[in-house]
DNA sequence: AACTATTTATTCGACATTTACGAATTGTAT
DNA sequence: ATACAATTCGTAAATGTCGAATAAATAGTT
């Protein structure tokens, strides 16, 4: 049962490169996951989900043109596929969904 | 690193609870699920989401007493804890300030 | 120019946690 | 005994996690 439903991560990472717009590549990715999410993660957590998202057929990728800066090397950039704003729309809707059925009293014990 | 974050099941089964009021058990939950998440889940998948979350303390629960009808075995209900909404509330927020930065003509290409 | 060091970035290999299921067990009524 | 409702157990697959290895670019040195 592989690849039927978005991830915890998978979902969050689909968001975040749908909140950057072309220069969502690993080391921006793993900083506003931190920021956004006020949650610590590693580059590698970010590498290793972005690659099953885009197995998955969720992200697709470029690679960009070295810059001049030091260490400047080529970036991999990641764009949300349609598939992918699917995904995210479905997820939201369902739980939206859920949502609307729990009375603001059920928060209030 | 352990429990530091709300699984993707697991946030579905929280909420499905928070949906429910006083006859939240194994079975009535994964027909939740199912009808809800239009998602088809074993009865034990769902015992084991139930297990986890209460050991992270997201959920409390308590057994009935048996009912009257052939095999009416006792049943365990489940409730959120105050843990568990406001585990809820942040990874709403979360997501919803994430949606916020994506503007619809993101998803119009 | 050729080396070496430093910097930015991605890829690899291994392990932990969560998700998932079928089978076994428990307790109740017929 | 048998059938039924419900939970618990054991195991496997998918997802999440990290540290180390690798790659490619610039800066500094000789």
């Amino acid at each position: 049962m592989k690849g039927t439903h978005l991830g915890e991560l998978e979902e969050i990472a689909l968001l975040i490169v749908a909140n950057l717009f072309d220069n969502a590549y690993g080391v921006v990715i793993k900083q506003e996951i931190e920021e956004k999410c006020n949650r610590s993660i590693t580059i590698s957590t970010v590498h290793n989900v972005l690659q099953r998202l885009s197995e998955k057929d969720f992200l697709e990728s470029r690679y960009s043109e070295p810059t001049k800066e030091r260490g400047g090397k080529r970036k991999l950039l990641f764009r949300v596929t349609r598939a992918g704003q699917a995904a995210l729309s479905t997820s939201k809707k369902m739980r939206d969904n859920l949502w609307s059925g729990i009375p603001e009293i059920a928060f209030d014990r």
